[in-house]
DNA sequence: AGCGAAACTTGATGAAGGTCAAGGCCGAGC
DNA sequence: GCTCGGCCTTGACCTTCATCAAGTTTCGCT
């Protein structure tokens, strides 16, 4: 039971941004062709979508906003074991038969589509493309279940605070003239029960990276990350970072 | 680095057993299907499969002795990803591009199958059952990702150390009048390196467990837990590892 | 049988991070 | 503009586990 009741946070400023940053969704053409025979599910901020262990193979895609995939294990231990952005997908086989799991959106104005595996696996469409896009997808996800399992397992407190802080800023940061701005979807408790930390600690661990000049609040819930090869610097898996998420950032920097 | 050399392990009573206990694989005749179209590994004990990240998308399937994927994060600290046992599969593409990314085998005379992903998802055969065996294995390989990064982020040392055995207990365990005998195909490092411990650490957690009568020798290798009810209830993810495994142990014992 | 190396055990000590507690900041709604 | 509640910060203290060190046990080999 946490003593003190942490479940909340604003999105007023996130709500504009991530409408333009995030609207552009990779293979968005292929995964289009689900929408007819998709359920398109319209979040609201803090939104949970349950997921019973016992419901049928079912695909989501996540085509705004973000959302996180989440469990917990028994006694009120919640943690967040994904994190998704628009283009991901998430098939319920694929996650481990947990209680209170779960998917949740950070943003009003999301959008998830979901569609009964079998419908979307061999449908009538039977589009090849799509089955390996699909498939590509799936197993990326499972590559990030495991990259964030050998962090959650092998490095520090502060090494896992900047890989996920490098994370986003991979994933959906924007460069600009005074470095790299992303939006930080998630409270502290939210990045806590990812990284498998405390939240006091985590804000301990944010607080110095801001003291360092690692990270900088660039308005609420977005970071502004002026020299973002230093906190690569600080991750130990910068370059499998690098590898896992096209690198537009940087090259966009060096241009 | 670690200050003690830890490397071996004997093997001479796990060779006989783990021919009979494990030579039934689940769906051997999809399976098999595969094997024209693939390069055949035998292993030896401790051999290492390296896994380039630059290299194409492959399949391995396991097929006899128990296999560890494992990766290193900078600075030597390797850990071990999943444990595979024979019926599994495992997709590079499903996996970070970490450094040291391996399959090792922990046991002389295992066998492995590599097949060229194209050709094992749409090859030839173009055969709609094992595309769909692959699919729900490398979803359920995902899935256990999935749980493992809960377990080694969300429970204490001593839980993690009662899920593995109890994991392990259904998965491989053979019930019997005394109880349950299974096979400890890795050492205390190796556990050590996929619960996120240190050996001493899990040496003082097995000691313990012992000591409490959770746990027994049963020759060199191999565990016999007299009350595996005792042992699940040490562990908070007891109700999900038995969803996910199935039950046979404990029906067995009940019949 | 005996040696050597790997593997395991166990104690002493310290550091990283969890827990508890008190307060500060800021946006939403009146 | 004020107040309420969610969220964040920071300090003091304590638990868990890693580290270091010194054994003991097991097994392969000659």
């Amino acid at each position: 039971m946490g003593p003190h009741a942490r479940t909340r946070r604003t999105a007023a400023a996130a709500k504009e941004h991530s409408g333009s940053q995030l609207g552009l969704i990779r293979n968005q053409s292929i995964f289009e062709k689900l929408e007819p025979l998709a359920v398109v599910i319209r979040t609201r901020r803090r939104q949970k979508l349950a997921i019973a262990s016992d419901q049928e193979d079912t695909l989501y895609l996540v085509r705004r906003g973000f959302m996180l995939a989440q469990a917990s294990l028994a006694g009120n231990r919640t943690q967040i074991l994904s994190i998704l952005t628009p283009g991901d997908v998430y098939r319920t086989a694929a996650m481990p038969p947990l209680a209170g799991t779960a998917l949740t959106s950070t943003n009003d104005q999301g959008e998830v589509w979901r569609v009964r595996w079998p419908v979307a696996s061999e449908g009538p469409s039977r589009d090849s493309a799509l089955e390996n896009l699909l498939s590509r997808q799936l197993a990326e996800q499972a590559a990030r279940l495991a990259l964030h399992a050998a962090i959650v397992g092998g490095l520090t407190g502060e090494e896992r605070v900047a890989s996920l802080y490098a994370e986003l800023a991979l994933r959906t940061g924007k460069a600009s003239h005074a470095g790299v701005t992303f939006e930080m979807p998630i409270s502290r408790v939210d990045i806590a029960e990812y990284l498998s930390l405390n939240a006091d600690t985590v804000s301990r661990i944010v607080s110095r990276m801001r003291a360092r000049g690692l990270i900088a609040e660039a308005g609420r819930g977005f970071i502004l990350c002026r020299d973002i090869e230093a906190l690569m610097r600080e991750c130990p898996v910068a370059r499998t970072l690098e590898a896992m998420h096209p690198a537009k950032l940087i090259t966009a920097q060096v241009a």
